[in-house]
DNA sequence: TCTGCGTTATGCAGTTATTCCATAACGGAT
DNA sequence: ATCCGTTATGGAATAACTGCATAACGCAGA
């Protein structure tokens, strides 16, 4: 028996950002690839393409700087505004998990 | 933009009891039947059926007491194992969502 | 005796959401 | 020109979910 909790942003009652999407911008400011982000973090590039894509819409700024064919063919990085979403976010996050596992071995420990 | 948080327990890495099953389980409680209690947190019975199903079968321990026919054409109670798990359930997640919007305040305001 | 009633119990079809496969476009390097 | 690894998408396949339809049950009352 575990306990589990999920954190999420919405906007217009559609999920734009939480843990997963997290770790795929950081992923994607690691590599610089969405490609490689994507291998990282066990999702498929057209998952992570469909978060972007999804991502983009609903926050209304753009998120990705990407560019196709090139020496390696292209990549992808993070804007500045993406990067302070995220700060932020993280800020947000952090401790959650951790106040809730907590609770958990408190109550039904 | 809103924050959303959501707490559930796993066995086995599938989910057996969170806020709906919760609401599920203390409506079941109040009213002595599935069926209204379906009604009274806007779900089918069908589905509601389901989660009992599950939940049953996961935490390996009776939640409900059925009895089908007779008077009222039947009802069902929770027995005490159930009530007990949902007290330690209520328990753990007072406080969690106050403490989330507090944060994302803190933090995206 | 038997018909009606409100409940529990479930199969199954339809719908929606998710995942994954296939393929195009791109542009520097060789 | 061709190759390579990337971004970019449509659309098929799969999974998950929802809800409709219907059976079984047993007491009450006619």
């Amino acid at each position: 028996m575990k306990i589990k909790s999920k954190l999420w942003i919405e906007v217009d009652g559609k999920p734009v950002f939480g843990r997963g999407r997290r770790f795929l911008l950081e992923a994607i400011d690691k590599y610089g690839s969405i490609n490689q982000a994507a291998k990282e973090i066990n999702i498929s590039y057209r998952k992570a393409w469909g978060y972007i894509k999804a991502m983009e819409e609903r926050l209304g700024f753009k998120l990705i700087e990407r560019q196709t064919g090139g020496r390696n063919g292209g990549g992808a990085i993070i804007t500045d505004d993406a990067r302070a979403f995220l700060k932020k976010y993280e800020l947000l996050e952090k401790g959650i998990q951790e106040l809730v596992d907590e609770r958990f071995r408190d109550t039904f420990r």
